[in-house]
DNA sequence: GAGTGGTCTAGACCACTAC
DNA sequence: TAGTGGTCTAGACCACTCG
């Protein structure tokens, strides 16, 4: 194998990093296809000089990261692309709706504040009764009415809400541009349901149609809930996609 | 380091297999507890008598598994148990009810072999017309039914599997012990569905009650389709629970 | 400065796949 | 049988954290 990109020894990033960033780099380039055999470990050490376990260092994350496969007697190879990344992302409705390539919209159903009763008390972790703003919103795609969200949050973390404009706006978006507040993980329950009459006809469809239902609780850095939402989405329009693997990994 | 376990040199498992499993079992039995520092990975080495290199390996593989957390310079500490391992991982029916303490238990309704039709052959990603080995069973938790479930495996791969008994086992165990065939990944999608009423008479409840609907593939780990199955789970009973992060992590 | 994990070497032998 | 990845050793030195 001839050296293409050469390692710096004397730099401070760590050789087998130098070299998974060279292979991903030509794969990414298309200058490796999927399914083309890389080299044997043993000539790769040879040709960038480093021992065989630094290439194994970084061929084991490149493995990881899905972008090469390790056949035992057979050799390394680059992986056909994968159908979706990894983990799911936590992202509003409006970024995932124009990854998918469709126009997000929404029509704020209602803009209040709230006490909190005894359930919303207890997912967002505040006393019972404290005053929570509701954000009701009717979520479209391409005009069309994909489902419901009711948001929560506790009015403490975003006084003066109340007067944000929601029409073109994400909640993420004003939680992080306005009041600093962005979540750094979320924990979502996801479920079948059918919808009642109200929904039915906020969504175009007939009482009585399934529906898949979401809780969604979103918890900052320091692992305070920040915002609660429910969501009734179209059972004929909408689905989860979900990437699963052996033991976790 | 004490060492608890002894690893046995002379077997097929690998040292690092071997020693990942004792202190895997250490940490579920509770006997390491979240937050708790383990010994330094030279003391781990010297008390099991193997090298830094493989004690290592078996620490890394615990760190993929979000078991263990590797701070330079300060340690390696137990995780604090996570939220939940969700539907990310990809596990039988059977194991999944047993890890949520209920008994798992199946009656077959069907056991056959039939002809791929179109959609069937583009997801398992064979000839049309091919054969293929058919199970439906209907899944139960504590005797009581939750969901319906419809697998389709390419008959070439799985010869002679008529004959196997599905009652006590489940059929990713079939797959593993008799014909050596295991996935590596799978894709499934959600959606909400009604319920049917053939599907409403063997679930037990109302035609028409909502229910959580999945599609998945299984794949080799050469990418080749193993296993497609539909699903239809109670939805009063059934949910998907799902732990988000922003940017894929 | 002492102790930790992070990187790296130069070898060795084994297990599996293909011809 | 030859070639591949898989496991393992016994060292070495570095980067980082903490008292």
């Amino acid at each position: 194998m001839r050296a293409e990109g050469v390692l710096d020894k004397r730099s401070p990033i760590p050789l087998y990093f130098q070299l998974k960033t060279l292979l991903l780099e030509r794969i990414q380039a298309g200058e490796l296809k999927p399914n083309d055999q890389l080299p044997p470990e043993s000539e790769i050490a040879a040709a960038y000089d480093v021992s065989k376990a630094t290439v194994r260092q970084a061929l084991g994350e490149l493995v990881s990261a899905g972008l090469v496969l390790r056949v035992q007697g057979r050799g390394t190879f680059v992986a056909e692309p994968r159908v979706e990344q990894g983990p799911r992302e936590l992202t509003s409705f409006t970024l995932e709706m124009s990854k998918r390539g469709h126009a997000a919209s929404s029509r704020v159903l209602d803009k209040s504040v709230v006490a909190a009763d005894d359930e919303l008390a207890e997912r967002l972790n505040v006393p019972a009764a404290s005053p929570l703003f509701r954000l009701e919103r009717l979520r479209l795609a391409d005009g069309e009415p994909m489902g419901l969200q009711t948001a929560f949050v506790p009015l403490e973390l975003v006084d003066g809400i109340l007067e944000q404009d929601f029409t073109g706006k994400s909640l993420y978006g004003v939680l992080q541009t306005h009041y600093g507040l962005a979540p750094a993980q979320a924990i979502e329950r996801h479920f079948a349901v059918v919808v009642n009459a109200r929904q039915a006809a906020l969504l175009g469809i007939a009482a009585g149609s399934p529906a898949l239902a979401a809780e969604r609780v979103a918890l900052l850095p320091g692992g305070r809930p920040l915002e609660f939402t429910r969501s009734v989405m179209r059972g004929d329009r909408y689905s989860i996609l979900l990437e699963l693997f052996p033991n976790g990994r």
